[in-house]
DNA sequence: TGCACCAATCTTGTATACCAGTTAAGCCAA
DNA sequence: TTGGCTTAACTGGTATACAAGATTGGTGCA
């Protein structure tokens, strides 16, 4: 598998992290060798360089000098102000919109019907990432470009905030929310269509664990680490990929090296 | 003048560049030299480079292949985007908010202290600065500092639809208006702060003399070139500065060859 | 056995050399 | 004089060499 075009861009990296961000095949603090992705990507390391300073200039990477370039980790305070970013923005542009015109309204069903495939087919990363995309592909439908291309980062932010903090929330339900929305702008039904928006980014939102405001700081550690009733982990191979930092490869020989950032296929 | 602090990194050299814009002495369209810039700062290309890339993918500048860095000349249909961008963050910034801490009130009169006095004052640069980190400055200040970052990026943009189409805007009367909105703010009224929000980025966008829509793509070429009548162009810096693309150093020589960037100064 | 120190290794940071495309200037011919 | 062509200079694009910090694993001493 994975035979990789040869010699990618800079735009075909950052593309491909992102996507696998919102397909959470990439957790919080995955780490992103430099040379990893250039072997990867047969590529030398300046082109993988610029790829991850344009995605830290983006806010979805993060560079510790020396030591290694990780996906960000974002802070409770950081998940609240994307998810408050998301509300005010989308909102924001249902609001700020007058009509939808028809091509628009195809588009989205369009998606939706991606969506419900996703949502009932088995590929985890797809469905996960449709589910963000929607919002994405509403701005784009809105009439503005510039919103959606933020909305990208924003959602991709909160997807990883959801694989921080263990988000408890249902992909059908989602998809369900996202039909409704559409459904009530087809009807020109904008006020509608803007409380189900705000009551859907709620939903998602009060599904993380944040754990509560105070001190302890082994919480997150000892949340992972406790034994998992079913149905706890949502798959295996998002455990695989979030070894987090200092998870040095266990075995380099095994493979051809380029192991282990497989999620960027 | 200008000795500037040896051995500057890219975020100093990205900061300069984003101040300069706003402060309106990078117009759209101006060519920066990644040679030039390397001397002017004195470090490598490299780090210019990254400093750009960052910029990039911010939306501040564009790379044209193997002919040079530019500050982004946007398009009608991207400065309606990026107006609309900002009403929709900024009214739903207001609108999400419940209420406004002392500390804050206290921190944007403090910006309007400064703004007023720039008005008055002769510093143009400073003034144009001043009247668009004021939006940044509440977004901070609302406590949402990732809107704050992307909005000072929208800022930047609407600042150079500012100059590309010639905005006969006030500066006086902008900071009227950003007086009665803070003291909506401290009365609490934030119907009313959004309301007067509302109709200031409208003010401020109706303000631009965006040619008919229709297809004359002369129309600003040939206003630009219309006998000059009185108060017309704003600031001889501008046009100077303004010498869009081709518009290589008329005299090389006549100066350290890293002319007419002192505007990152 | 445990702790502190040291060295090897791995990571990114930065500068630079070289390549390829673009542009502009100069030259020659009509 | 004018128009087209050739050439030289300049620009960014990319790879690579080397430097320097961080981490890890080992070793020796108490």
């Amino acid at each position: 598998m994975c035979s990789f075009p040869r010699m990618a861009s800079a735009s075909d990296i950052s593309n491909r992290i992102i996507e696998a961000v919102m397909a959470q095949k990439l957790a919080p603090g995955a780490r992103l060798g430099e040379q990893q992705l250039a072997m990867l990507f047969d590529c030398s390391r300046t082109i993988v360089r610029e790829a991850l300073t344009r995605l830290a200039a983006r806010g979805i990477v993060t560079v510790s000098a020396r030591r290694g370039w990780y996906v960000i980790e974002p802070s409770q305070e950081e998940a609240r102000e994307a998810f408050e970013a998301r509300r005010v923005i989308e909102m924001g542009l249902i609001r700020c919109t007058t009509d939808v015109s028809k091509a628009a309204i195809k588009q989205l069903k369009n998606h939706l019907t991606r969506e419900k495939a996703a949502v009932k087919g088995k590929d985890v990363g797809l469905r996960s990432f449709l589910l963000g995309d929607f919002h994405v592909c509403l701005a784009e439908c809105l009439g503005n470009s510039l919103l959606a291309d933020t909305l990208r980062d924003f959602t991709a932010r909160t997807t990883l905030i959801a694989m921080l903090y263990q988000s408890s929330h249902d992909a059908a339900e989602s998809c369900e929310e996202h039909v409704r929305i559409v459904q009530a702008l087809e009807k020109g039904d904008l006020v509608l269509a803007e409380q189900l928006m705000q009551s859907h980014i709620g939903t998602v939102q009060a599904a993380l664990q944040l754990q509560a405001a105070g001190g302890d700081p082994l919480a997150q550690l000892r949340s992972a680490l406790t034994p998992l009733s079913p149905a706890q982990p949502k798959t295996a191979q998002e455990l695989h990929t979030s070894v987090r930092k200092r998870g040095r490869q266990a075995d380099p020989s095994t493979d051809d090296s380029s192991t282990y950032l497989g999620a960027l296929l």
